[in-house]
DNA sequence: TGTTATACGGAGGAAGCCTCCGTTTAGCAA
DNA sequence: TTGCTAAACGGAGGCTTCCTCCGTATAACA
């Protein structure tokens, strides 16, 4: 598999990059939509691979969770940092915050899966905080410093509205409706200014 | 099934009882080893019923599931009185908290499998909860009374000192761990009196 | 002791897990 | 280009579990 080619200096094939990629995007819609028990077969049948090239590259269903979950981190910390370049501050927290329900509804899976095998995941997981806290935190303190929101919140607190939002249970379209609850809370974080 | 010969005016049958007893027993034993996850297949097996029995008695997971975890309350909550007459106070909770592992171990798969499902099993955890707060505090009532522990804490302090002790991840023989801590936390619990 | 509602067991089809193995193909060197 | 070979591929197949259907057995009642 591509990892293991490095050893033999040969690049690794490209079919075989290509595999991988297909697969951590059919993973993503999978778990996204019916949790962590969502069947492999089914994420192989998406990616339109056989079952046994999802095995070689992620050999245990822990594997492609945190090959997805992380990945879904990097994309989020990239997106803040696009986000606070090309929009109004608020208007990038707003964005941003909506990006994040859809990791979320990939992570709400992966607590569950992950608690079994301890040791890599806790790492993973404390790699996470850290990087979501910074991503909020930046995010805000560019607002806070415009006057556009209220400064008496911190990225933990928003987090933890972000994540309890979406607990409120699994109906169709819960995605939509803790959209909708962001922009709400959102738009309480404001400061009242000149309001007619 | 049992419920239904009701209608009829005739009474359940005897082999019909027995096996729902069976059944309630294995699955209490297969699904704190094993999780929620645990196959039905094994919890038949266990039983000595045929699989069709199972069904026909719990027509989901979710049904022997809140069945189990029913009955584990209640006989908790029994546990509780009798230790109150039997013991002294404080080993009365001692022993009580270490009955309540095993409850545990078979909730903590509960949680994550009655998810879904939210009506009926948040009504389910109310009680639970209501339950379990009532016997902690009883037990710890009249070990303040009569001076043998602190009286800084409530009951939930020491419902959550259990359910967290509990959630040290699940390497073999956890339960004999979480049992010498608790009895560390109930050590702690001790007013210092008269000690050489 | 007979009748019948009721419950029982297990076969069986569908689906998932994971492995093994014969086939294909991408990288590299001649 | 061509040929070699490591590397990757797909899917059959063995196993387990899920859940249903149906013929058989038996407990309740008359």
């Amino acid at each position: 598999m591509g990892e293991d080619s490095a050893k033999t200096g040969r690049r690794p094939r490209a079919d075989s990059l290509r595999n991988r990629e297909l697969l951590l995007v059919a993973a993503r819609g999978v778990f996204s939509a019916g949790g962590p028990e969502a069947s492999l077969e089914a994420v192989a049948r998406k990616a339109g691979v056989g079952i046994a090239t999802l095995y070689r590259h992620f050999p245990t269903r822990e594997a492609i969770f945190q090959a997805v979950y992380r990945r879904e981190i990097d994309q989020l910390v990239d997106l803040a940092v696009t986000l606070a370049a090309d929009e109004p501050p608020l208007e990038a927290l707003r964005l941003w915050l909506r990006a994040s329900i859809g990791m979320v509804a990939t992570k709400k899976g992966m607590l569950a899966a992950l608690a079994p095998a301890a040791d890599s995941s806790t790492e993973l997981f404390a790699y996470s905080s850290d990087q979501l806290n910074r991503c909020v935190g930046n995010l805000m303190a560019t607002a806070v410093a415009r006057g556009e929101i209220r400064d008496d919140l911190d990225s933990e607190d928003v987090l933890r509205a972000l994540i309890g939002m979406c607990y409120t249970r699994e109906q169709p379209g819960w995605q939509d409706k803790v959209g909708r609850l962001l922009d709400v809370f959102v738009d309480g974080l404001r400061m009242r200014r000149n309001e007619s």
